[in-house]
Parts: structure tokens; C-alpha cells; sequence
DNA sequence: TTGCTTTTTGCATATTTATTCATTTATTTT
DNA sequence: AAAATAAATGAATAAATATGCAAAAAGCAA
């Protein structure tokens, strides 16, 4: 399963280039030892949310949603990382904690990546509640928060 | 020549529903009296400089650039228009003359397209200077405007 | 582990979107 | 106005993207 891995790779990918085609998306991968098909492509950059924009020339690229709000560009999303503790399943919900007074500003980085997957949260000092949309298991929320959080789910209780 | 009407309405449309496809959008404009091909609407949609994102549930919507841009929206973008007085071309250049004091604030409006066919602006008191790219013809220019300021070309000089 | 369930993936194909070419319609020039 | 040039459009088709389905891989429960 190289999943895990593809989707930050795409997201960094189109993030930092100008992609006009899955074709060209599949090359660059290769580029980093990377393989999949085109088919696969289509289903990653559906589920990283990831847009098709104008170029500025005329023409198309991909796109990550937000990408001009650096608070969520890769580069410096991982910032957030150290200050979570752990994460543990309760009741349908997910409960994180963070290094005391920090939780506020780790949710917001939840809330901003604007995930379907995700109904909201709820922050007071040190604990985030993740609340994830119905029909998600729980497992699609650990998928989601890995992308928003790459890292994070050797944070998770348990594993 | 029915494009100077049907861009503008497939620009609300986009911007005001979740369009999904081509198919989509080519019912919404027949039933608002526009009939063309899909073909069409795929050059439209690219000149227009839509996109295509992450509807939130899943699946894709065509959108329009910085449509969360207050200043650009459909609805008030027509308050600039009654300030402007005239507009010539000058060797290659278009001057549009403003009330006194509010060019600048006409040229954000035409900044803020940032349409591929204009390279940029220069505003004075009540003077803006629009410096379309290279190998874009006035009348390209021309056509690019009536989009962003619909009614300008009743304000050319000479027309 | 073993069997059961869910997820991931490729292949083939369907669907959607873009482009080429020919024609018409508009615009500019003389 | 007539001729010449450029722009717009549709039909057909090419190219790009999405999806159904089956197989394989991974995760889960006991």
C-alpha cells in the first residue's frame, strides 16, 4: 500500500509545479520511485480535494484548495506536529491531546484543511475533540488527519 | 455573435450553482434562451479562467477565480462602471479616463480580474493605463474588459 | 495465526473535456 | 461597399479523466 505515501507526494508535487495532466503527474512520481496509473491519479486527487485552476497562460493546472493560505502549506504545517501528544478513539469521536494551552491553534490547522471528512472540532487547552462526519469511520478520520497532519498516526494510541 | 452574452451568464451560473459538467451548464444556459455546443463551452470556460475544484462532498465544481473575493463578485463589481467617463486607445495602450480620484480605484477592479490579457495597470488621479500583453490585439483587450466592467463598451471612444 | 472485512489498485471501458477542421459571422481595411 | 482579415461556432474526433469490476493487499477479530 503506497497510498500513505502518494498522497503527500502528489500534494507536494502540485503544490511546488505546474501539473497540466495526470499523465504528467504519473511521470513525475516515477521520478521518485512512485508508480501507479492514471486511474489512481484520478481517485487520489479527488480525495486530497485537489482543484484544476487556471494557469495564468491560458491553460490548466492542479491545484491544492488553499494553497495561497500558508497556514496550511506544506511547508509549515508540520510545525504543528510536536505539541500533539496522542490520539485516541472515544465514542465515535476523536480525542487529541496537545502540549497544555496549545490545542486551540493545532484545531485551527484541523479546521482550515476544511475536510469532508471531518464535521469540526472542539478545543479548550490541552484536548481537541474531532468530530467526524456521519458515515465516516474512524478509520477515514486517521486517513484524513495523516494528510492534514502527515506523522500523526504514530501519535495514535495503540499502534 | 452570442458570446458577449453568454460568457457573463455562464460566469453567474458557475458562481452561483454547483455545476458539475459541461452537459450541466449547457441546460442552464438553454434554459435561460442561450444554446450553443460543448465544444464552445470549453473554450468559454478556459477564457473565462474557470476552474474546476473539490465541491466538499466528493465530487467537482466549475468555479470562478477569487470568487471569494468580495471586490470581484457579479453583484456589486457594476458600482465601479459609473465612474468612468471614456476610454481610447493610444499606441498599443488603452487610457480610460475616471471621475476625479477614482482611477486607482477602477484599476483594482481591472487588477483584480487578473485577466491574462492585460499585463497590468498604471492609475493617476483620474487616468488609468492599461498595458495588455504582447501579441494581444486591442480588440482582445476590448472584449476582456466588457467582461470585467459589463456596459465599458458603451464608453469607447468613438463607438 | 486464520478467516472475514475493508481498502487499494490495475485493467478495460465509459464518460467527459479539448481540439481540429470547415464554415459562418463579424470586424477591419482600402 | 467590397475585399480581406480575424473571431466565433458546430460537427466530428481526439485526448484526458473517471468508473465498474475483479484481484490483491492490508487491516481486524477472535
Amino acid at each position: 500500500m503506497q497510498k500513505a505515501k502518494r498522497l503527500p507526494a502528489i500534494e507536494k508535487i502540485i503544490a511546488e509545479e505546474n501539473i497540466s495532466s495526470h499523465e504528467m503527474l504519473l511521470k513525475k512520481l516515477k521520478a521518485k520511485g512512485i508508480n501507479c496509473t492514471q486511474a489512481t491519479l484520478s481517485r487520489d486527487l479527488r480525495q486530497l480535494g485537489a482543484g484544476r485552476v487556471s494557469d495564468g497562460k491560458g491553460g490548466y493546472k492542479y491545484t491544492m484548495p488553499e494553497s495561497s493560505n500558508s497556514t496550511l502549506s506544506v511547508s509549515n504545517r508540520l510545525q504543528v506536529l510536536p505539541v500533539v501528544c496522542d490520539i485516541v478513539d472515544a465514542k465515535g469521536l476523536l480525542v487529541i491531546r496537545t502540549l497544555p494551552g496549545n490545542a486551540n491553534n493545532a484545531a485551527i490547522y484541523i479546521d482550515n484543511s476544511s475536510r469532508y471528512e471531518i464535521a469540526g472540532t472542539i478545543a479548550g487547552d490541552d484536548t481537541i475533540l474531532v468530530i467526524p462526519r456521519d458515515g465516516i469511520t474512524n478509520h477515514q478520520v486517521h486517513t484524513c488527519l495523516e494528510l492534514i497532519l502527515p506523522g500523526l498516526h504514530e501519535k495514535i494510541k495503540g499502534k
